[in-house]
DNA sequence: CATGAATGAGTATTCATTCAT
DNA sequence: AATGAATGAATACTCATTCAT
């Protein structure tokens, strides 16, 4: 995280040098916002010239889409696994995915990425699909499968395959955008909420022989 | 909507034209999106000259408070009071509920609000407190009303009282906003994704007694 | 010409705006020569900012082609007609004919369009096209009907019609430009140069009855 | 042309370079213009690094300016010798000289010198002065050269020294570049336009006599 | 020596805001 | 009051040149 401070000018690190750029970009992203961050900011941040930014991305929204990118590959992925070699019971297993949400936007700070594609979907329909495809029905997949799994193993009545995904994944998603945003203010306890909505969820779908 | 019909120019009443500025503005942001649209884009889609603007709001981003405040004012209120002096059991009250959201956010165009607030809070953070105050607040008492109302005609357990309202608040509302930016790819049937999750809710709140 | 002196600042001048601009463009081109123009220097020029040439022109090419193209429309047409009209023998008409280009590329200055399209034609293939269609072929057109009358008039023999049009004004455009670059060091008297042309053109177009 | 075959790198003789390095940039300036052609496009072009450009030549602007002197040194000389060697009379001698103008300006790709020089001379002064000394009036040179024999041989009359020998090379010069202007819309043939001019020159000059 | 990553001055363009008419 | 022409600060992007490796 402090990789910018006693670094000689002029050094070269070609290979380092996306992942520091993107790493800078998302700390102002996520300290002032998408649209009011410069890319000379962006450079300052990442301890080079505006010009050397170009040298690994064609425009400032290519800075965007990579860091997008970069999210969906490694964040996505590990989620995925995680809770499919896992091996634990519904509520459990229903309590981590909610987690991972959280850790994922709040902690690891994505959600500034879920934000823009929410306001500035207009100029990023590429990447829409994109975090569409990969994302959202990852997510509904992982989801999906925790509740197969309650099934089989007894734990959920067979009705709760019918539930659509979404009702889980929204309101994770929801309810950890809401503390970035109205924070100071009225800040919920994220992570209260969520046992909350899990043990909502339980209650309906929770099979009768347990 | 009809903001600018076949009245002669010069003729307009002095105190129309702040809505029927507001009225264009809201228009444009919802086709383009708020970063993209430009204060002369408002002014043309309100029929009237750019200086024009500068009459009634004193900079670009006042007329966007000014219709987070306008929509404020009228629609938050008219749902609270709608629910307030309805007379119908949990279930329909709830779905009305979801139904009002779904309608304000998306038919009447208000989730530019709420996205932009999203993605731009640190622009607006006065608005973003009043927006809290009024709007969430307001909306987290409406809940809470009908969840009491629940209890009180016996329709309820008295342990709904605990349900934090952002429970039932944050999915309606980003169930509501899925569909305005993965449209066209995964089209999500909101009204019945509300049925589900209201159904999701009874089955864990209602009394055993019913 | 004195166009830029003692104007008032902010002064409302949308008609005459577009001829001031490129007139000033035109004079910075010729000083400077068209690659080592910026458009703010234009600007600073026609006395007004920046922006104010983007109300009228989209981009800095959009200025050179307005450029080129009031010369096609001013200039040209009145070559034309200055010649059919006139009534003179062959002689004093070719003496006409390359003043006149003279005149058109030196004296107004659009000896700067040849050399922009010569040297970077690449850039601006419509224009050239244009150019050639307007300037060329109508330079081609107005050489033909010298040399008809000529004929006709029994001051040329006949075959004086074969000879391509482009040999009479390619020198006299060449002959033109030359001065402009050259200039300092060996300036050839452009005049003399062109008399000296006219006279071989009739020794060898004359007829031997006169 | 065959500056960037299959040779190991690293094994290039240093006195290659700097040819190399003209012979690339020639042919970029030929495709794409002198303003369009970035010294990185050169420098890849030579097979080498941007940086290496810098060890044989301190700047842009003197790539170009020694690409001009190499040409003057080469061809001009040669054309020189050529034609002051020849035996042969002088409709030949002109015919060969409009030759190879064209030959050296369109076929070996230095038209591209005299468009830069006639559209930016201003910031290659000294380069214009030269390409003034040796290529003008070189090329005057020669054409007096031809015309003296022809006088000397009975074949031209005395008044022939009278002419300006510009006005044997601009005509010629002027045809051209004629072709790779408007080239693909009108294209001239160049070689019997010159066939054309070398006529009329003679039908003027030539003596009686013959 | 060669390399190519890094630099940063330079430039075209946008658009919220002002103000003469 | 209304207009829309004029303004100029702000900003993305380019590319000749430098220099650490």
């Amino acid at each position: 995280m402090v990789f910018e401070c006693s670094r000689k000018p002029r050094q070269r690190r070609k290979e380092a040098r996306p992942s520091e750029i993107i790493a800078a970009a998302v700390e102002l992203w996520k300290e002032r916002g998408f649209a009011a961050t410069r890319l000379e900011d962006i450079a300052k941040g990442a301890g080079i010239a505006k010009g050397t930014v170009y040298r690994y991305f064609p425009s400032k929204e290519a800075v965007f889409e990579a860091a997008v990118e970069e999210q969906i590959a490694s964040t996505t992925m590990g989620r995925a696994d995680d809770l499919r070699t896992a091996n634990a019971n519904s509520e459990e297993m229903l309590l981590r995915y909610f987690e991972n949400v959280r850790a994922e936007l709040v902690d690891s700070g994505s959600f500034i990425f879920l934000k823009v594609l929410l306001a500035e979907g207009h100029r990023f329909p590429d990447l829409v699909r994109k975090y569409e495809d990969l994302v959202i029905k990852n997510g509904a997949d992982v989801v999906r499968g925790i509740l197969r799994r309650g099934v089989d193993r007894g734990e959920l009545k067979p009705q709760a395959m019918n539930l659509d995904p979404t009702l889980v994944m929204a309101p994770a998603m929801m309810l950890s955008l809401w503390g970035t945003v109205f924070d100071g203010i009225q800040v919920p306890d994220v992570q209260h909420m969520h046992h909350q909505h899990v043990a909502l969820l339980l209650s309906s779908l929770q099979s009768e022989a347990i």
